[in-house]
DNA sequence: ATGTTC
């Protein structure tokens, strides 16, 4: 492998091999995976070989191992010449994402409070491998309602506000969702999981905005120094998971008929225009639209938790999914192509002026959200012009120690006391969970937020501390 | 990430 500083902040893979585009990793020397313990590089280069592959594969400062394709990897498809869809480039957990709720008060009205308030979340938020959601889905008819329409259908039913939908990526829902290619099996799964943490990096954070860097794009955010927020991370649990399975058995039997051969069996694909691919796309839609219901649920679980604590209301910032591929129109080599964005670990950043975005957010930029590592900070940044990788940044601090390397170096007991002994109170679910996610395992969000800015991927607007930690 | 191995 021949790699090129091509910036500070730019590597340049040379293609070689059977790889059809050259691989760009956007990180700064420290932070490029080290090959000896890390095998994401070796997964940029395998993406790089996926049929219909265009510009590059690319790779965000967060870059690390996964299954088949890197977490924080980002690569498009043409679909007009025979792009392939693969699940392994969204991953099981599709549309993971984040989503921010700023009060309507400053952290010392908080303190006072936090407690009282934290022990209400610990006892709403349902969390860990097991739980159930805070809604009792009433069936299949139902569920149907929420595959296809996502947080939109949440708030018809009175589970939020309007405004909560101008603030959701795709108005809350995105098209395309079919939920008869959701297996029964995916559906029995999903049925009563929705408003649920889950477990392993998910989690509910009360946190305080400690810096703003750009005064515009925070109040446009609706954010200011010292106010409290809420930031929940999590996914689309054991219906997303399956919605993967599935289709990647699918796509493993049918890649020889389409004449397709890739580096790593976790690569399986197909033609995003094959019935196998139209198939997956449209699950991957439906689960897409149950992780937006799910954190739309969460959102009304943590405001009811704050309106038995304070009078202060929670207004959405925006809900960001860092795991979906997406049909995007991109110019590639002066000609306007549809392609398929996979985005795995990764953020769609608009730019100032996109169509896509609300009117007032559109002078500024998509907000993008960051969630650090427990104890660490968070961060709210914006899209930016010139969008070096079809307009995505990174998606948080990105794991460079092992789930089980974790557990041998750290006790979740010492880790709790030492967070609550620098003043965030602690919820966890497990000593095993809450040592595996450990701050030591993860690389320092800091470097990479100020990488992904260096490489001018986006634009920092706000840093958040956290005040209370609930660990999935 | 995940009814942590159909």
């Amino acid at each position: 492998m021949k790699i090129v500083a091509e910036s500070p902040y730019r590597f340049r893979i040379e293609p070689f091999g059977t790889m059809r585009v050259p691989g760009v990793v956007f990180a700064s020397r420290a932070l490029l995976p080290d090959p000896d313990h890390d095998k994401s590089l070796e997964q940029v280069i395998h993406v790089a070989a996926l049929p219909g592959i265009v510009r590059a594969s690319y790779a965000m400062p967060d870059v690390h191992w996964g299954y088949g394709f890197p977490i924080g990897g980002v690569a498009a498809t043409d679909i007009d010449a025979d792009g392939v869809i693969s699940p392994g480039g969204v991953g099981f957990d599709i549309s993971c994402g984040v989503r921010l709720l700023a009060a309507g008060l400053d952290r010392a009205e908080l303190v006072p409070h936090l407690d009282g308030l934290m022990d209400a979340l610990d006892r709403t938020i349902p969390r860990g491998m097991h739980g159930g959601g805070v809604w009792h889905v009433s069936g299949h008819r139902e569920l149907e309602h929420v595959l296809r329409a996502g947080a939109r259908y949440a708030v018809e039913v009175g589970h939020g506000v309007a405004r909560d939908l101008e603030r959701c990526e795709d108005g809350g829902a995105i098209a395309g969702a079919d939920p008869d290619r959701v297996s029964a099996r995916a559906v029995e799964r999903g049925l009563g999981q929705v408003g649920s943490l889950g477990s392993g990096n998910h989690f509910l954070e009360v946190q305080v905005v400690a810096e703003i860097y750009d005064e515009a794009a925070a109040r446009a955010f609706g954010l200011h120094p010292d106010q409290v927020c809420v930031m929940i991370h999590c996914g689309s649990r054991g219906l997303g998971h399956q919605v993967c399975s599935d289709h990647v058995r699918t796509m493993e039997a049918a890649m020889s008929r389409y004449g397709i051969t890739v580096p790593d069996r976790q690569l399986a694909c197909a033609p995003a225009n094959s019935p196998e691919g139209r198939a997956y796309l449209g699950a991957m839609a439906a689960a897409t639209n149950y992780a937006r219901a799910n954190r739309q649920l969460l959102t009304e679980a943590t405001r009811h938790a704050f309106a038995r604590h304070t009078t202060a209301e929670l207004d959405l910032v925006y809900d960001i999914s860092h795991n979906v591929a997406a049909i995007e129109t991109h110019e590639v080599d002066g000609k306007r192509r549809r392609l398929c964005v996979h985005r795995k670990g990764a953020t769609r950043a608009l730019p100032p002026g996109d169509p896509e975005l609300p009117p007032d957010l559109a002078p500024v930029g998509q907000p993008v959200l960051i969630p650090g590592t427990m104890g660490t900070a968070s961060f709210v940044l914006a899209g930016v012009a010139g969008g070096g990788a079809f307009h995505s940044t990174c998606h948080g601090a990105g794991r460079v120690r092992s789930r089980h390397q974790a557990l041998r170096s750290v006790s979740g007991r010492r880790l709790r006391d030492e967070l609550e002994a620098r003043g965030i109170a602690v919820r966890g679910t497990s000593w095993r969970g809450l040592a595996e996610e450990a701050p030591s395992a993860y690389k320092d969000v800091d470097a990479v937020v100020d990488t992904a800015e260096g490489a001018g991927l986006c634009r920092k607007v706000a840093r958040l501390v956290p005040i209370g930690v609930v660990k999935g």
